[in-house]
DNA sequence: GCCAACGTTGGC
DNA sequence: GCCAACGTTGGC
């Protein structure tokens, strides 16, 4: 058997500040793709370098401002590379310690495959038993990279179905 | 706007 | 290597 050569699909939640980065931006972005930069933090940096692969499918969440919720999903079409606002002193991502030849932040690019109808909102996500435990609901949970499990990914496109 | 939870920094 | 102080995140 050489079943372990089989790519599992795999599946993630992003989250952004609609303010700064909403899924109407994506959508108004050329190919609706766009560079997923301005990560600074450790663990979600291993995700984006190391295991985030072309073809992933990627929930879009919206964090901080109403409503909070899952408001679409997107693709992979680049995998983890050099996060170059890291390098731009005039971004607001600017870190003078990543140095070019030894990068410390990576990003990937996303492409939008579809934005819900209605957001799946935290109301929602907490109305069902699968998705009332994924990680985007634990209190505390600040990682901004998350992986989802197949059945949590299948439980929200359900949600995304029903009526608000 | 508040503030608990969390991650990072830096003095020792 | 510890851990207090600090800055940030993000739900409420």
């Amino acid at each position: 058997m050489k079943s372990q050569t089989i790519e599992k699909p795999k599946f993630w939640l992003f989250k952004s500040e609609p303010s700064a980065f909403s899924i109407d931006h994506l959508a108004r972005s050329a190919k609706k793709t766009a560079p997923w930069d301005g990560v600074r933090n450790y663990q979600a940096r291993n995700s984006l370098r190391d295991d985030v692969q072309v073809g992933d499918f990627v929930f879009f969440y919206h964090s901080r401002e109403e409503p909070l919720g899952i408001f679409g999903t997107m693709q992979i079409v680049r995998a983890g590379y050099p996060d170059f606002t890291a390098f731009d002193p005039k971004s607001k991502y600017y870190d003078p310690k990543s140095d070019p030849d030894n990068p410390r932040w990576y990003m990937v690019d996303v492409k939008l495959v579809e934005k819900f109808p209605e957001p799946v909102t935290r109301d929602k996500l907490a109305s069902d038993d699968i998705a009332r435990s994924m990680l985007v609901m634990k209190r505390g949970m600040r990682l901004s990279i998350q992986p989802v499990t197949q059945e949590e990914w299948n439980a929200v496109q359900q949600l995304a179905k029903v009526e608000a």
